[in-house]
DNA sequence: TTGCAGTCAATATC
DNA sequence: GATATTGACTGCAA
């Protein structure tokens, strides 16, 4: 009954105890064929041997078994148990430990257990499997995932940026090779990291990857071979096929995906990339500020209007808030450490990035925001191309207004402290960004901002649920509120932080933001406060934070 | 159903 | 050629 119960309905990860987690890992473990080792002692003691026995199945691991597809539901989307349970010094450390070794991704990979196709069928630099770190494949890199303590991922992708750089390391190979990931979504993520409190399980893994590579003491010099044996086996490969005069197959240096199910159907028609005019995008822009989330008949309108693709609209408005959201986290973090570590850091990379930002994209509403919010004095001017990097110093005020990116956090916490209304479901409640002066003046393309705006006004006077929002979101979240795992890596052994070599795990960072966090958290109640106030009064308001 | 996270991959830019 | 941007897609959760 037990079994039935927990294969129909296991429960995620983070949610299960110490005990209820034991039978997922067994489960894995007997997945992987390694369990009737009797490592796994019973009951009771699981806390270190479990873990123990799990790691040093590590290896052993199938090849295949690539990423997340191996493990089970439990973790989908569960964030590091907030008690870790598991947080017993030596099971932990018997985790990371191996982790640590030698643990080259490429390295294993390579040399390691799995012969590797390496020689003959590498010839593409693309190992068989997108993700080289399979010496401790998928298992254990999620296992790491969910024990690791907060990782400071903007100090992370810092780190990985300048070796890469230093070393002239590109973020294709180092992507493909280390991470698994395309150079499109290294860049993406080097440039913009999210805060790990913010990251699921997932989206963690690149970065314990990163880290786990930055702890690799040949990490370059592994990335460099797998550079020359790209570049070797390009060569090959285009010798060959030219003098067999191949037609060819597409450009693509190091990969090798075709091995895919069909042998690249030929050229099938690809739809053609979609790319919105200027016009188009300061409309949608407008319509956005009037409404972020717009309901589906403006989404139609705006369509009709834009003559766009309903689902173009539709997945413009997912992706833009959902980037102006990490625009904001990355201002976050730049706000904070720049209050803190004062000039610090602030390599070269991030002072070009915020300001690109600005490319008008991303985040007009939001970065006028907050300038708004910092410079007290500054007017807002909502001009993008503001080198707004600059302004950023007290996140405080900042993270109010952007908090622009409404409902995303609601997910992950309850709403916080009572404060707001609990109906941040709302839809556009949000206090859109004040600077930029309600879509007033009819741009390029009037019409859907008025669109947008128009139909319903009056909710949108009413950002209820942004009170929430913000307040979890915001400052206080960022730092304090532990998203989960938060607390557990504050609680979490030292040998683990060691072993992931976390001079900068968030932990550290957490105390040290108390100033700030006290301020924003102040900032962020009094705007919950007149968010509340303003929903029930119903009267258009000037935001000023 | 809707929204979001995470990605891919085509393009644009540098 | 490398990196950045961005529309679209997948999978998941509420």
């Amino acid at each position: 009954g037990s079994v039935s119960d927990m294969l129909s309905r296991p429960k995620p990860w983070s949610k299960l105890t110490q005990k209820g987690r034991e039978p997922f890992i067994r489960m894995q473990l007997w997945l992987n064929g390694e369990l009737g080792q009797g490592v796994l002692p019973v009951q009771g003691q699981q806390q270190g041997p479990v873990l123990h026995s799990v790691t040093s199945l590590q290896d052993p691991l199938p090849q295949g078994c690539v990423s997340s597809e191996s493990t089970p539901k439990t973790s989908a989307s569960c964030s590091p148990a907030p008690e870790s349970p598991m947080s017993s010094s030596e099971s932990v450390k018997s985790l990371t430990e191996l982790v640590q070794q030698p643990c080259p991704p490429i390295d294993t990979s390579k040399d390691g257990k799995p012969p590797e196709p390496s020689d003959p069928p590498a010839p593409d630099s693309q190992p068989a499997t997108p993700l080289p770190l399979s010496g401790h494949s998928a298992l254990s890199i999620q296992e790491l995932v969910a024990m690791s303590p907060e990782l400071d991922t903007y100090g992370i992708t810092k780190r990985v940026k300048e070796v890469l750089t230093d070393n002239n390391l590109g973020q294709r190979l180092f992507g493909e090779t280390i991470l698994g990931l395309t150079q499109g979504s290294v860049s993406d993520l080097l440039a913009r990291p999210k805060p790990w409190h913010k990251l699921s399980l997932k989206g963690r893994e690149p970065f314990v990857r990163m880290q786990l590579w930055l702890n690799d003491p040949n990490n370059v010099e592994k990335l460099m071979d797998m550079k020359r044996m790209e570049k070797k086996a390009y060569m090959k490969r285009r010798h060959s096929s030219v003098s067999d005069s191949q037609p060819c197959e597409p450009p693509s240096v190091g990969t090798d995906y075709s091995q895919g199910a069909s042998p690249q159907p030929q050229h099938q028609l690809k739809k053609p990339r979609v790319v919105l005019a200027p016009e188009e995008k300061e409309a949608l822009k407008r319509a956005y500020q009037q409404k972020p989330y717009p309901s589906p008949k403006t989404i139609e309108d705006l369509a009709t209007q834009l003559n766009l693709k309903t689902s173009t609209v539709i997945n413009w408005f997912h992706n833009y808030r959902s980037r102006i959201r990490r625009e904001l986290f990355i201002e976050e973090i730049q706000a904070g450490s720049q209050g803190q570590a004062g000039a610090s850091d602030s390599p070269s990379a991030r002072s070009g990035r915020a300001a690109p930002s600005s490319e008008g994209d991303s985040c007009d509403g939001v970065e006028a925001g907050v300038e708004a919010a910092d410079g007290p004095g500054a007017p807002d001017a909502e001009e993008p191309g503001g080198p707004a990097a600059a302004t950023k110093s007290q996140g405080g005020p900042a993270e109010a207004q952007r908090e622009e990116a409404p409902r995303p956090a609601e997910k992950a916490e309850p709403p916080s402290s009572g404060t707001a209304g609990p109906d941040d479901a709302d839809e556009e409640g949000r206090p859109r960004p004040p600077p930029e002066g309600p879509a007033d003046g009819p741009g390029p393309l009037p019409n859907p901002a008025a669109l947008a705006a128009g139909e319903d006004a009056a909710t949108s006077a009413a950002p209820s649920g942004e009170g929430p929002g913000v307040a979890r979101d915001g400052a206080p979240r960022s730092s304090t509120l532990p998203s989960t795992s938060a607390p557990a890596a504050a609680r979490r052994p030292s040998s683990l932080q060691s072993l992931f070599g976390l001079p900068e795990a968030a932990g550290a960072r957490d105390s040290r933001d108390n100033p700030l966090r006290k301020k924003k958290a102040a900032n962020l109640n009094s705007i919950i406060h007149r968010l509340e106030k303003a929903a029930s009064r119903e009267e258009p308001i000037e935001w000023e934070f």
